[in-house]
DNA sequence: TTGAAAGCGCTAACAT
DNA sequence: ATGTTAGCGCTTTCAA
């Protein structure tokens, strides 16, 4: 691909590749008549800059990384795409790379990214991520970076978070104030935080409320798979006949806990109730439709980029950049599965 | 970011910057004692090259670009993901595009990775593009190109496809070996050619089995949404009460018919068997689960970029490339909405 | 075995 | 208003 350069330019019309430049940025000191000469024949010729040398001389490339432990998943791919939508906004184009929920994979990324010279990462960290050191020597190296979602305490950058405490609170008293009685809720393993989060969310709840914690009403799903809800949806209703109500950690077990137990010929609402998290797609097409918590995976995404981008320009302008936290709004989305 | 640059290291250890790279990149020519220092130095710096600056003089980016239709979306986000795997492989990184089904959007990226420089580009063709001067340009200007899933013949480049046609035929076969009699298609607006090889795949089979085709058991849904397939579910029973089968273009759209006439009391499969088109994740959670033809993402993901790659190679090496067209084979995936 | 030098294409301070 | 020049960091040819 022979492109286009300054120097062509210059040399067909007889003036210098400084002047050819500053014509084409549009610089005050160039006159009308050679900008119009310039831009006309720079057209005609299709040019446009080699961004490699651009890149070399501002020490930008426009380029972030995204890092997602996972493409095929409803939630992660609305922010993806929030990202992406919110980047070209400021001319960004968006390297996606994905972790697969693994750590060595995290690590290898976070280099490669470093050296694509990107100016700035935007990473949730993978499950199985117990240690920050990677990440933390990105940061020192003065790379922006802002943790979205799968967060961590210790690692002093922005964060884009949703309340998952506060949201699965609502969630369950969604539930109890819908006339659920007994509410069991199904978690998984206590890693990630957000997982904790939701369980102690539902807690807050039932103490609330004045509805006493039992700990026997609280399942586990190892998988986070449509098949384990649907075994403990049949598990929690043999050991508690008279739960009517069921908060999972997430829609796509929820979705299985709901088959099973309308397969039980179990009538939901009026038996049971039931309410996920996340507010997949499927939510909108299981029978019942499925009550759930809308997180909002694409605003997330915008405003994770709008803070890298602001902590990207502050970089570039010497200045401290100071963290902030961003905890994006959830709402409850009522369908059939819930009185 | 300061980085550490060849001359540091030259200048440390007294020797020229040519030999500290050269000594990096293991030259022959260079002692091994040499090469010694220069790589233990370059390690406990943590240096890593400029990749402005490589990419300024080998005209090379390692950076692709992939345009996807529409990233919220099962089957795209498994391409999404082959192509991101694959890549890695070769050492490339992935820029995510999402054209949004939008003529105007493919046009502008397709020219925001020309500006990029990167090495190649990924593309499916947008459901509202009609004419193809914006990729025949990119192409003619000397970039590697590879169609996938959605095509233009009139397109002179690689593509990787799904042989949609056959595909259909089988799964419409499929349902007449069941011992289907009376089946009807639901099909899309005609546009892409995807749709339309659905539609005669259909046919193909009916032909082949000596049954009559008839027009009006030809539906179309606009949106293809879960809603169109709702509505045509019902339809499509109200027309002919006698309908003992279903081929739907799509899984969405499948499950929405499939839902409906459950909830008519009517038995699938026993009365009516189901088939979709794609294998998204949600066939699996249905009730009954969704038969349907696997149109494998992944796969495809895989081979575009292996294709790409051979093209970007054979670029640079100045050889003449000849269009391959690849066509990844489907299956069908029995559940129970089939006999 | 090593190094000097040119140059990839662009920007920007400085000079004219 | 325009041009000169230096240099961003790297690769590679050619000379020593």
């Amino acid at each position: 691909m022979p492109s286009v350069t300054l120097k062509e330019i210059a040399e067909t019309l007889g003036i210098s590749i400084a002047t050819v430049s500053k014509a084409l940025k549009g610089y005050p000191d160039i006159s009308e008549s050679t900008k119009q000469r310039v831009q006309e024949l720079a057209k005609s010729l299709n040019y446009h800059p080699n961004s490699f040398a651009q890149s070399l001389r501002t020490q930008q490339s426009n380029l972030i990384g995204l890092i997602i432990p996972e493409i095929v998943h409803h939630f992660f791919a609305n922010i993806i795409q929030g990202v992406i939508d919110e980047a070209k906004k400021e001319g960004y184009l968006v390297i996606v790379l994905q972790s697969d929920e693994s750590y060595i994979h995290e690590k290898e990324q976070l280099q490669l990214l470093l050296e694509k010279n990107v100016d700035g990462i935007l990473i949730s960290l993978s499950d199985k991520t117990v240690h920050y050191k990677h990440v933390k020597e990105v940061i020192d190296a003065g790379m922006p970076v802002v943790l979205y979602d799968k967060i961590s305490k210790s690692l002093d950058c922005s964060k884009i978070i949703i309340d998952d405490r506060g949201a699965a609170k609502d969630a369950t008293t969604h539930l109890i104030l819908r006339g659920c009685q007994k509410i069991a809720h199904i978690s998984g393993p206590l890693k990630p935080q957000t997982t904790i989060d939701r369980y102690l969310g539902y807690k807050d709840a039932l103490k609330e409320h004045g509805i006493s914690f039992q700990k026997e009403l609280v399942y586990t799903s190892e998988n986070l798979s449509y098949e384990d809800g649907y075994a403990l949806g049949e598990q929690i209703l043999i050991d508690h006949p008279d739960v009517d109500g069921i908060f999972s950690f997430t829609d796509l077990v929820a979705t299985g806990a709901l088959t099973k137990i309308r397969e039980m010929g179990i009538k939901i609402p009026d038996q049971v109730s039931i309410m996920g998290f996340s507010n997949w797609f499927l939510a909108r097409i299981t029978t019942p439709t499925l009550s759930t918590v809308d997180q909002p995976g694409y605003r997330m995404g915008q405003e994770a980029f709008k803070q890298l981008c602001k902590e990207i320009k502050m970089t570039k302008d010497q200045e401290i950049i100071l963290p902030e936290i961003i905890k994006i709004p959830t709402k409850i989305v009522q369908r059939q599965s819930t009185r």
